[in-house]
DNA sequence: TTGTAGGCGTTATCAT
DNA sequence: ATGATAACGCCTACAA
């Protein structure tokens, strides 16, 4: 009964069976191509000596993998630090698993993104945050796989998944000038390049805009001191906030791009006496599941997540399938949700202009 | 220019070279190997028709996929609405990304488990909460890969990873009861299968003994009726309190085997018109991050999940290259975090015992 | 330093 | 209904 230590092959079973390799094949795959009675003769040898098709051999031959790949820009454990990545695989892996897709993450291998890209056994992407400066892009075009793209920059002829990001901002900024505020801080989502000029159609970008013209309504101006950036993490947003403190900023709003952002902003005022909505406004972007339960709960911008992943897929694998896909880029809509981190300004502060 | 659209191959690359396929093959793996400049030639060539290895070949040959796989007993979309499976993958992922490994999640493929077991191109498993009891264990056992087990029942020769449920639990208990309570229910993990009956060293019943047994310490018992179990999501946190509530149930405190469950029940509380901690006391478990940002902050147990993440991608390398791991279960700590949502029950309920 | 040839394990094609 | 054989694309002894 000591099995060898080599993995039975397709071969093996087919000897043991009497049968050639195509039988033992269709057992598995087209049982009914078989005689009544064969296929499950066969299957019953293969279990005997534990055969298993191998994943990979099968791969290779059907030029095709049934995974789809979800592409981030950063490692893993920094994009799962933001709830909305979870959100967002959620809807991924729902899609996905219905269609009998397997799931695969793909981040920068040793700090390649286009060598991970490489290894990557998959029928496509669904990339997230990608942007058209990434030092990659070429490489990553290269690869020649399906790819669709969610709240990225990139060549307009790719599909892409998108929110309405300058409505929903505009929207937090105006809800900000009607309560009266006028020093307002803008928290960012832009990674480190510190004097890097941000895509004009990154998300950074697209909601800054919203941001801008919704203060430029009320007759704000948002100068560069105004707007701090750091990753879309609690603890960045509790830094960024510090920092922006230390640098002499006396906002009575805060305008953050994320809801993690927000949150850790929120930690940050208090360790520093401050209360919210009291002395400051907060008004977060994504409307996380969480963000209501948060204390204030929060005001923000809510966006579909899971929906944003879900119909990332399903174009996905319309592109995959090889159908020409009637819709090539969706935009999905924004809408302000007022809880309870904002309100007025302190009477206090009711004169002062932009800064601290 | 137009490229034929079949991919170029190792050995469309070799021709326009003017070299053998070994040669190219040693261009990408082994470029010591070449004579110098060689290796740059042929990149270039390969470079200029666009060709690329193509990762299933290179697996196949191998015999190795670089990836690791995590394996979820329930679909992903369900896993990810518990902010603690992002924390653990997180873990999961930092701990892969640093040894070069890729991640691929695993979950039942149409219903079944060993089916997408079957398809994963992984050299281990992860597995999240995988119960002795499955339906498809046999199958799972068979597949004979590598595989690290984290807070699961499972064979006793198996890697594992685990924390120690008991204690924290029963610390989470004796909190509550020296803090005068005396009717408490307990929300629990378990799913559907109605009168079934949980494996001895499941989560579930761990976590249910620790509990237990703070209790009794206060002369207290613990009724079926008590205990009611959904899900590890807000929202059947929710759902469950609800549920006790509208049977009857009028516990002063409540013991949550998970944040995700604490934070729904204490929103059922509010809509029921109950305050925490002053009308009912509540404590979580798993600590993860936004615990201390909800409202009010959240006692709960701690427990390192991404450590286990990290972890139990430690132990797995360990064993699929082979080596005896020296620690083949390990147990982490875990350890009561005292925050707002605990206070002494009303005074009014002094003297009841443990039902509404 | 470079080339030849065989193997990795499966599915597809085309007979019989 | 079943079988022989050729892909699939790469890696790697081993030979030169």
């Amino acid at each position: 009964m000591v099995q060898s230590r080599r993995r039975p092959t397709i071969a093996d079973v087919a000897e043991r069976a009497g049968v050639s390799k195509t039988s033992v094949s269709f057992a598995f795959n087209k049982p009914h191509r078989l005689g009544p009675g064969t296929a499950e003769r066969i299957r019953g040898v293969a279990a005997s000596i534990g055969y298993r098709p191998h994943p990979v051999a099968r791969m290779l031959s059907e030029r095709r993998t049934g995974t789809i790949g979800v592409l981030t820009p950063q490692a893993l454990a920094i994009m799962f630090e933001n709830p909305f990545f979870g959100a967002f695989s959620a809807g991924v892996s729902a899609a996905a698993e219905e269609s009998g897709y397997a799931l695969q993450l793909v981040s920068p291998l040793r700090g390649s993104l286009a060598r991970a890209i490489g290894r990557a056994t998959v029928d496509g992407f669904v990339a997230i945050g990608l942007s058209s400066d990434h030092p990659e892009v070429e490489e990553i075009r290269r690869a020649g796989l399906p790819m669709v793209v969610v709240d990225s920059t990139w060549l307009p002829d790719r599909p892409a998944i998108d929110v309405d990001d300058e409505k929903g901002s505009r929207e937090a900024a105006e809800h900000l000038t009607a309560l009266g505020h006028r020093r307002v801080l803008v928290l960012g989502i832009e990674a480190p390049p510190p004097d890097h000029v941000p895509h004009p159609d990154s998300v950074m970008s697209r909601r800054l805009r919203g941001y801008r013209a919704g203060l430029a309504a009320a007759g704000i101006e948002l100068a560069d001191d105004q707007i701090v950036s750091g990753s879309a993490t609690i603890e960045s947003g509790r830094a960024c906030f510090v920092r922006a403190w230390k640098a002499g900023l006396r906002p009575t709003a805060v305008l953050a791009m994320s809801d993690a952002i927000a949150i850790g902003a929120m930690r940050a005022m208090r360790d520093l006496g401050l209360e919210v909505p009291t002395d400051v406004s907060v008004v977060g972007f994504d409307d996380i599941e969480i963000a209501q339960y948060v204390d204030p709960p929060l005001t923000t911008v809510h966006q579909p997540v899971r929906l944003k992943g879900e119909e990332a897929v399903r174009l996905l694998l319309a592109v995959i399938d090889g159908q020409e896909p009637t819709e090539t880029h969706a935009t999905l809509a924004t809408k302000l949700v007022v809880r309870e981190s904002t309100a007025p300004p302190p009477r206090s502060a009711a004169a002062h202009d932009g800064r601290g």
